[in-house]
DNA sequence: TTTAAATAGGACTAATTTGGTCCAAATTAC
DNA sequence: GTAATTTGGACCAAATTAGTCCTATTTAAA
């Protein structure tokens, strides 16, 4: 495996969903659900995180639902990957909890730290735009993300 | 989290620590459980499946032991990763088995690819070698590698 | 001012994955 | 033959993840 959470998949594809739509109004859960098949309450969990991380505006009550809160050109997909596992960290050495019992530098540490970097790297570097496809294919979103098969 | 598993981690202490090693005879499982201080279970069924998967030579039997299969300039990270989790693939969609219901070609698809494909060849590009700091400090080393805290 | 449509917050359970242990069999050196 | 090893696989416990549900709060509009 090796993967992302299967939540934090779909919260990119929700994401990347918003992004594709019309920009000037909210959009309710049941709308996103509808559109992305993913079930409402687990939709409705991943706005709520989405939106309490600022990634999402919301707007509550009638007439309410949620929507981007800065372009998407300036949403990664390593914001959305950090709110739900929080930092890139591919092991905990990466991260500066890391406490390696007997050494005060671990040895391994400093390649890890590379390796991470390159991974952190290239997912700062794809912005929701980029993924939503919106320069290319616009026809062709609306039935492309969906619920089965992770994405 | 996002991160790679407990085993394959220790995985990677393991091979670090026998590239470390003497190169000219084989090294136990006690041997390695004790230098590692990964407890011997856990360390036996690591060594079980990287011999069985060609990253170890295996000689059984009295003054058996393990051995590296090939140089450690010759094995990645990424070698070592692959046989614990599989092929490196951070969605479902990245594999080759990815089956959106309703698309032909799922327009997140391909910068999922560049993604992964930026990912695996950080990891590819890391040998034992490196990571186990063979040039800089050799004396170092027969600590830096134990059980706690992953690494 | 009432009602309906939303989000907010959090508790809870079920399902899945992972980590770790153990045992019996096969192999080899002495 | 015996002791030291690896091999193969079954098994359980612990941790994590996925998913659901309930209640409170907010807001627009009738």
């Amino acid at each position: 495996m090796m993967r992302i959470n299967k939540l934090t998949d779909y919260g990119i594809v929700v994401m990347t969903r918003i992004a594709d739509m019309d920009q000037s109004r909210v959009h309710t859960a049941r709308e996103i659900s509808e559109d992305t098949r993913i079930p409402l309450p687990t939709v409705t969990r991943l706005l709520k995180t989405l939106s309490g991380n600022g990634l999402l505006d919301s707007q509550r009550g009638s007439q309410g639902g949620y929507s981007l809160s800065r372009s998407s050109d300036d949403i990664s997909v390593a914001d959305i990957i950090e709110i739900f596992e929080g930092p890139i960290a591919l092991t905990e050495c990466s991260t500066n909890t890391c406490k390696c019992a007997y050494e005060t530098k671990c040895s391994v540490e400093e390649p890890w730290q590379k390796i991470n970097d390159t991974v952190k790297n290239a997912l700062e570097g794809i912005s929701l735009n980029q993924m939503a496809g919106k320069n290319q294919n616009e026809g062709l979103l609306n039935l492309s993300m969906n619920y089965s098969g992770g994405m």
